[in-house]
DNA sequence: GCCATACCGTTCGCATACGAACCATCTGGA
DNA sequence: TCCAGATGGTTCGTATGCGAACGGTATGGC
């Protein structure tokens, strides 16, 4: 394993390493979201791009392919994003095909989201491509490794959610 | 350390998880995700709110405290975003009084940017307060597990920079 | 049955985000 | 010296992203 630091991690000890920082939690946390930009740029790049599909788009059909028919504030939670986004997607794949809306027998303040036929072809495609570029990145790690960064980062996902719920 | 799945994982293996997919690999990135969303959304309701200020122009501000003067696409290819992107952001800044341009005296294409004394003072004043929530959270982890995730996830960076690169 | 309150999704205004296309400027070779 | 190609930053069009505010619907207490 390597463990030099990036070169961006360099500069940073170069302009503030006299500072009273706190450069293990800073550099756990820096590389989170720098390794989350990185594998993100490669996924659309790589897997989203040929298809013209935006990152935020495959994420919503994944959620209605593993969730199946949701509510909208449902299906925004779950994607990852606020309510007025959601709408706005929601727009985006109604018009490509890929969703549909239909009120909620049970409360007409409701709208209930799923995917059409052909909405659901495109995520089945797709997603097994985006898995294949998984097992690729994540393989620099060891089966062992990629096993325990998941638990590592499921504990983070687990204190930020203390420190904000009640 | 807590190594059951997160119900949104669960969901998953109930939809999914008779194919033929990676999940190791699967968690792995997905939590990445997961976690660098939650920690984003954390920062920008606790520390960021506060001052009216937005994820990339606090990134912004950051990258030129760090690295001080730099050209527009160098300043676009450290905060992560592209350069037309960079341009919104840049004008952003400098309505608020962040940041000044002026011209490359040695090319004339080139637009160095940097920190007026109010963006120093404003960045000066935030980051102590980010990287005291970065403390908060990675605390959940021990210190030797902070360095262990910063470790995984330079080695996931590099990885995908290799696939990337040349 | 009434109504204060909560909740659902949309609209509005604005900042962020990108690819494609664009000009201006620089560079290397003839 | 000149010009073909490369490079730097902006503009354009469109999609994503959010908080605040909005109307329509449900709910609970009376």
């Amino acid at each position: 394993m390597n463990d030099d630091l990036l070169p961006a991690e360099r500069k940073v000890i170069e302009a503030l390493g006299d500072r009273p920082l706190d450069f293990r939690a800073m550099w756990a946390i820096s590389n989170l979201f720098r390794s989350a930009a990185a594998v993100r740029r490669h996924m659309e790049a790589k897997v989203l791009a040929t298809e013209r599909v935006s990152w935020t788009s495959f994420v919503a059909l994944w959620v209605l392919w593993v969730w199946g028919e949701l509510g909208a504030n449902a299906f925004a939670e779950a994607v990852g994003i606020s309510k007025p986004t959601a709408t706005g997607v929601l727009r985006t794949l109604d018009a490509r095909g890929w969703i549909t809306r239909r009120a909620d027998p049970d409360d007409g303040r409701s709208v209930l989201v799923s995917l059409t036929p052909t909405g659901r072809k495109t995520i089945e495609h797709l997603f097994p491509r985006f898995n294949a570029e998984e097992t690729a990145i994540a393989g620099a790690l060891g089966e062992r490794d990629q096993v325990r960064l998941a638990s590592l980062l499921r504990s983070l996902s687990r204190s930020v959610q203390d420190r904000n719920g009640a």
